[in-house]
DNA sequence: AATGAATGAGACTTCATTCAT
DNA sequence: TATGAATGAAGTCTCATTCAT
């Protein structure tokens, strides 16, 4: 008896699941470059050519990725966050949801994080060099911007301070912190307080 | 006749100068494994066969340009620094050494600069997998570390706040200034307020 | 639906087989150095990463075929002899075995033995030299060796001989032989009477 | 002052006696391929460029080395030995030739020997694949052939001996104990009596 | 859906050889 | 005569990708 669509559709699934988590963390540590789909492959348990059946290539493995499984993940820590408030408050809140995110039992938020702040790598070889990832950190980095602009606005933010510059810097500060937090582990993470993050913005 | 030793001292100067500035500009933008030997010969404008005949390999490269360039360009920075005061200030001086370097027309501080914040990337392949930069990192964290304890032991930084947490968070903060450093050019970057970053540690 | 375990099993040692065969002709008529993994592949008709997919290493490859090809052919040729009986007439045997392996049109046998017998060549570059055959060498050595000691014990061979010497002599003298009989041609090698090379221990 | 003719012509001798000897010593202990013109002129003490002054390839230089070194050293061996008397002991006189040589203080006969009987490795890359060596080796192989023939004709040696079977055999023979006495150095080296060599041809 | 044999571009590295001085 | 900077072909090895089954 052949399985039915509905079989088929929960093994793709299922499958799909276990190599973007093995390639969340595979990434996320080692970097595009240095991250070979063998190893990701073997990570999994399955064939390195299961992985092109799934994912056209490298590269569309990672941004999908990026789109399917960082991005979300972030939105996800994010979706407690009431936006109809003031820029200020809802830094405070950004803060805090990503601070909650590292502080998770859940490695991949972790991962997750650390995969989109990672602004040095470059995907691909020299004939085909695209920085998928600073697409993605552009993104951020403009959702961040907004608030920004809307604290300084509101005149709760330093307005003679560049709001990009800002940004970076939090963003920077971030990463240093899902760096520690990858190696520490949840429970022996401790997050800065709110207010000192705060502080690059007034 | 052959040249005098001299005259090959010079030759030899003068290549090495522009190996190490083509692959400090590789190196940073591209982290260890996504630079390759070709792409810094072509950028000297020479043989990859030369690259060999100065550096025994890759790696001696890289090492090479961690010791004979990015150290001493980020001691120079250092070098107008008051360590005969308190912690705070000596901090304070840090800070602004690196904004100056930053600030400094001079691209090679900024390279540098990346280049030894740069704390993902792993130097060789799978079965020789030496953090050499990790080494350097945690010399870095190592001296930020001292200032920051003196800080705290004479009352002026937050006793309650990880000390290696805020370095790193402050070493993320500054990697992320000297990206924007790169990105922006010397003119365009404006370094944010000294005491902005202080508050990291208030 | 992928093949099964037994159909990949099958492939694997087809093609095993045919990367051995032709890496024990041109290591053993080339020597380690001299011998490439590009040559090797074409002889097979495989690209040269096939060999590096069964093969970790060109070292490997070499290593497998002593292990896998050369000391099983040498320990077939020995089959036939009976250990339990006098030094002279176990090394008469030896003689005869290594005769018969010779004069057989299977050209692998002569291979085996040149390779086997190559006491020259290091294995590896200068800064891994690492004399593989040499440990090999040195264990026909030790065989041969307690064969003669025992014909020296039971009065048959000379005591006054050198046992190492004489090895080291026979050794020479058979791979001498071998050399003729691939450049002859199984059909045009005559092997010299066993008694000739007996002389050597009387 | 510039030098005189013959000033220049003595440096020139020098010069080339220093890179011969050199270069005898590592490619009679390496083989053709493995050794490096760089080890051999840092072994000489001086810049690789100036073995190209004298000897336009390595190849030159190797084929030199057999013409004017080695076999003049093994003639040297051979002087004297007396032609004019049975072939018997003229083959006796050239086995006690060669283990004079080889018992010498001076190793340059052990290596001559060893590079002359060293039949196994090839000179060149695959396209200009030449064994020099076997040249010489053919060359080597012809006089012995002519002594033993003489001995045969005059009634001493076997005459249902294969001629360049026996020849191959003695000439691997001695290789052998040249193999032996390089490892030993001339203090330790003892050579078997001749009366075991002369074994092989009666 | 899944496997792993097979390929080949590209990476690092070595080394014979050339050549300006 | 002598040096060593410079080149580039060739070698070992890696790895993303293809494809028959």
């Amino acid at each position: 008896m052949p399985r039915t669509k509905l079989q088929y559709e929960l093994i793709r699934n299922e499958r799909k699941d276990l190599i973007l988590t093995a390639a969340l963390f595979i990434f996320s540590t080692k970097g595009y470059n240095s991250a070979s789909m063998d190893e990701i492959s073997k990570t999994v348990g399955c064939s390195h050519g299961l992985l092109f059946h799934y994912y056209s290539s490298k590269k569309d493995l990672y941004i999908s990725l990026i789109n399917e499984v960082a991005m979300p993940l972030i939105k996800k820590s994010f979706e407690g966050i009431n936006f109809n408030q003031s820029g200020k408050g809802i830094m405070r809140d950004v803060c805090n949801a990503f601070f909650k995110a590292l502080k998770s039992n859940n490695d991949q938020f972790s991962w997750a994080i650390n995969l989109l702040l990672n602004i040095d790598d470059t995907v691909g070889n020299k004939s085909n060099s695209v920085s998928v990832l600073k697409k993605h950190h552009q993104s951020v980095v403009a959702s961040i911007s907004a608030i920004i602009e809307q604290g300084k606005a509101e005149g709760d933010f330093n307005k003679e301070k560049d709001t990009y510059q800002s940004v970076i810097a939090f963003m920077a500060l971030i990463k240093g912190l899902s760096y520690i937090r990858m190696q520490l582990g949840y429970k022996k993470f401790i997050y800065p307080d709110v207010n000192i993050i705060m502080g690059l913005f007034y």
